[in-house]
DNA sequence: CAGATGTCAGACCAACTGATATGC
DNA sequence: CGCATATCAGTTCGTCTGACATCT
């Protein structure tokens, strides 16, 4: 914890001239701010992290309570507190699986199939403010990125 | 809250072959909850908001709390702590501003610019990880997509 | 004085830790 | 019995609200 003075701490506006560019995973937290800070529950009608995980089991049909935490990072502790918010709703259902019935079979129910539906519309209107920048292309190519990324992140995540 | 009962609530394996793709920023949003489960302190040295406003810092030189609060989109109050922090582990100094003496002026020391520098280390093979999936081109694609993306959010940003 | 900037203390919310219940 | 799955209670962390000090 070396503070020594130095008496140019500061870089001038000449040296910033060099200035370096962030990684793009900075670049990537950064931008995931702004959609937080524009997600308001308001909008979307339910919180930013219960529209993701609706819409995970949604895309992926039901599947296992221990699956779905381990696919959204999400540890077992937390993503129960969630489901039971996102059940209270009646949004999801969990039931047993008959094979095991320690398990929770997880799925979205017609009533969350709308209230997804509703804030997906929402959440385009979101997007197309934040990404503003990027054109018709540039969006089709950013969401191939991403979903290329984070399908790559399934098999190599160990967790 | 209609929680009427459906038979089959819970859709087939057959119908997720039409299964919708999520939008950009879900998956934006998805993918940089990877990032954050995988930048732990211990590897980077610092935390990752610590080290995002680092570098925000960094690019832009010294500036004023106020312009970094709006561009990192924290608010006043929480910026405040973090950067008391952050002066506490020498990496930052804030200046009284001469023009205007209620200002700070925030900037990154010389200390702080080797702090910096070893938790990129640690960032790019992060990265390496959580973009395994994509190519060289692939990465600076995203990156400059990114990029584009919030350059355009500085400017469209009302907060 | 009013308005702007930054600071701090207390409330609030989201996430993690550990202990428990149930079924394999 | 040991292991796996899910659940909950308590703690801890980060963020937000409101009051305050300083300066223009």
């Amino acid at each position: 914890m070396t503070n020594e003075y130095h008496p140019v701490a500061l870089r001038s506006e000449a040296e910033m001239e060099t200035t370096t560019t962030p990684g793009a995973l900075v670049l990537l937290t950064r931008l995931s701010r702004v959609v937080h800070r524009r997600s308001t529950e308001q909008l979307l009608g339910m919180r930013v992290k219960q529209f993701g995980t609706l819409c995970y089991i949604r895309e992926h049909g039901a599947l296992l309570q221990q699956e779905l935490g381990e696919s959204l990072y999400m540890d077992p502790n937390n993503l129960v507190l969630l489901l039971n918010d996102l059940e209270a709703h009646g949004w999801i259902e969990r039931r047993r699986d008959p094979d095991d019935r320690r398990r929770h079979i997880v799925g979205v129910t017609a009533a969350g199939e709308r209230a997804i539906e509703r804030a997906e519309r929402s959440m385009e209107s979101i997007e197309d403010e934040v990404l503003s920048g990027l054109s018709r292309k540039d969006r089709d190519d950013l969401r191939r990125l991403l979903s290329k990324a984070l399908a790559h992140q399934a098999t190599a995540a160990p967790m």
